[in-house]
DNA sequence: ACGCTAACCGAATGTTCGGTCGGGAGACAA
DNA sequence: TTGTCTCCCGACCGAACATTCGGTTAGCGT
């Protein structure tokens, strides 16, 4: 075995850096939209060489997704504060998760348009499936100990709130000028205290 | 020129008939994901049936779209009191919004994953960007007037806004218990009201 | 200078794609 | 019965698809 800087032979893209610029691509045209043809162009290289790193076009949605998803649960699972409300540490999993989706955007983005195709997409859905029940059951707790409003379903409100989160791939670039924690902020404030300052239904 | 009723020949799909399967399928498949075959097989037609009543899958969705884009627009044009302020009517457009994406569900689905690929979808996106403006600008004449938190960006309000109405394509199915108008009442609710009952930050 | 190997390429594979074509079958008017 | 119209089909087409293969190139250690 040889260590990475060592090793022989001609350096240029490796599966990250592939796996980067193929990532973008998909985001762009779709993941059906794009064709091996297109991807290779915008890599520079010849379609048969992207054979060389990866098995094919479904390791790539694989190696993305997986990535998306690691970085999820890991939002997740990160409890700071084993003693604070559940309330709290829904604010924190939702604060949380809007830095993830932020970090690694073209991956989220392209696991939240996943369909079920194939069974690399289906096994995306499973895990997306796993994330949003440890949600729900986080917003339960909450409710449960009267943190969140209960004229609603937590269910509901589980969904709305990563509506919420998800919908950020539609527009927002962190090269674009507002910061992640503004954003972040901005997020659990609104979903949290509310559009309006003040007043009670 | 002849009536509907009274037209010769052997009657069995017409165009909108056909279109509500097709855009099912689409969204279970994805539109680059589905091939027209699977689209006859569906219709339980063979392929070339399917030219006989649109021109192509590019058509299809068209029709889709344009229908979706459509509804939205008449939802966000009908004022029912012209003297209301702002806030009143940016409450009236979201809750509205949330019927007409039930209402029109499988065409709005569409609608929100179509990527710029081809004109048709290049001309879509320009009529959602042209939604997006007239909101954003409702937006910001309801925090001039004060019934909106001035402290964040009204751009950013409504993107925060019709990314929670637009999530709802994700999961919510008008079949499946749910009334839609719980559903408008509680989306308006939590947003404009407030995740906690009372609070200040 | 030489050998080794990762990285790469051009050309060709079989398959699937959206779309075309000539014709058949049923329904109505005459 | 005959003509005409709508609706539909099987067979087919060129293009694009993901993938494969035999062989070449460039950089590193020796």
């Amino acid at each position: 075995m040889q260590s990475r800087a060592t090793r022989q032979g001609r350096p240029t893209y490796d599966r990250d850096s592939l796996l980067e610029v193929a990532v973008t691509v998909f985001n762009e045209r779709g993941y059906d939209g794009t064709g091996m043809e297109e991807l290779a162009k915008r890599l520079g290289l010849s379609k048969s060489s992207i054979y060389h790193h990866v098995s094919g076009k479904e390791e790539l949605l694989g190696l993305a997704v997986g990535r998306a998803l690691d970085a999820l649960f890991a939002g997740l699972d990160e409890v700071p504060d084993p003693s604070a409300t559940a309330t709290a540490r829904l604010e924190h999993v939702v604060h949380r998760s809007v830095e993830v989706l932020a970090a690694e955007l073209p991956y989220v983005t392209l696991l939240l348009r996943v369909r079920g195709n194939s069974d690399v997409e289906q096994q995306a859905l499973e895990r997306r499936r796993e994330f949003d029940h440890r949600v729900a059951e986080l917003v339960t707790r909450a409710a449960a100990e009267g943190g969140v409003r209960d004229d609603f379903d937590p269910h509901l409100i589980s969904r709305l709130l990563f509506g919420t989160v998800n919908s950020l791939i539609e527009w927002y670039r962190p090269e674009g000028g507002m910061p992640v924690a503004a954003l972040a902020d901005a997020l659990t404030a609104v979903l949290f205290d509310g559009l309006r300052g003040r007043s009670a239904s």
